[in-house]
DNA sequence: CGCCTTTGACCGGCGC
DNA sequence: GCGCCGGTCAAAGGCG
């Protein structure tokens, strides 16, 4: 039973050792293998909204407007949520898989949550152009680069669900909204609403987002976010990701944002088990 | 006519 | 196996 000579308690000794580096290396393995896994997911960036004062004057809540255009195939009411969701694929380009989903926040039903899903596997509008140099653009000059987009005015939907109906571009934010504990970072996103967009750096799963979304919607609830300029994303994100983003580095500011200024984006990017 | 929304049906995953 | 739930399909109808 016990080993009664020091050969076999080095080598029950050694046996240990082994074991425990195989358990070790079968954990890693495990772990890393997990870890494969993840990097194989597709990311969900999931988009909060604030819509404020605005869903007042609009019907009903909906996609925020955006450089694709979104056809909706599908609603369904969502347990525990008093809003129903709504189901948009990208209908810009035949055979597109990025999709989205919109919905209210059951407990904020100012906030509405954007689900993107899957890629665009076509370029976006080319934004380049009329977004070299952005400038503050007054509401009544509607954007042109809007002109340039495969979206026409019908895509824009201004359907019941569509809270946020706007026609200029998104307006970026200035570092100075970053908040200690949450390095939050601003950026173009294809959502075309003038409002802002936070993209937290927390590692992106519910509980961090879910967690920035109570503390720093509270903020902005009071300290409306006027922006000047852009940040980079700088979230780690896979290079598939990368296009969603692309042609959006530069967009024109617009003062119209001051009168959405308590509106505010959450971004965050979820990687999820592919369907 | 083409594209859109609406909406009930259908399907697959998951928990019990 | 069954029911629930989320996601998708597809037919019908509307709109410009």
């Amino acid at each position: 039973m016990f080993p009664n000579s020091p050969q076999k308690l080095r080598h029950l000794k050694e046996g240990g050792l082994v074991l425990f580096f195989l358990a070790f290396v079968f954990f890693y393995v495990l772990v890393k293998y997990n870890f494969i896994l993840k990097r194989k997911m597709v990311e969900k960036v999931v988009v909060r909204v604030r819509i404020g004062e605005n869903a007042r004057k609009l019907k009903n809540e909906g996609p925020p407007s955006d450089f694709w255009s979104w056809r909706k195939y599908g609603q369904k009411p969502i347990k525990g949520s008093p809003y129903p969701r709504g189901y948009y694929r990208c209908s810009t380009s035949k055979g597109c898989s990025a999709k989205k989903q919109v919905e209210r926040c059951r407990t904020d039903a100012s906030v509405l949550i954007v689900t993107y899903t899957s890629n665009h596997n076509h370029p976006g509008p080319d934004l380049h152009d009329s977004n070299v140099n952005p400038q503050p653009r007054d509401l009544e000059t509607p954007p042109t680069d809007l002109e340039d987009h495969p979206i026409t005015p019908k895509q824009e939907r201004p359907e019941e669900e569509t809270g946020e109906r706007h026609d200029h571009p998104i307006m970026p934010s200035t570092d100075e909204d970053v908040t200690e504990g949450h390095n939050f970072h601003y950026l173009e996103s294809p959502i075309r609403i003038p409002q802002d967009i936070m993209i937290s750096q927390d590692y992106p799963f519910t509980e961090n987002w879910q967690r920035s979304h109570d503390t720093l919607g509270i903020v902005f609830d009071e300290e409306p976010i006027c922006c000047s300029r852009l940040m980079t994303f700088s979230a780690p994100k896979s290079e598939e990701n990368n296009d969603f983003f692309d042609d959006l580095e530069e967009l024109p500011t617009s003062s119209s944002f001051t009168s959405f200024a308590r509106g505010n984006f959450f971004d965050e990017r979820i990687p999820v088990v592919p369907s």
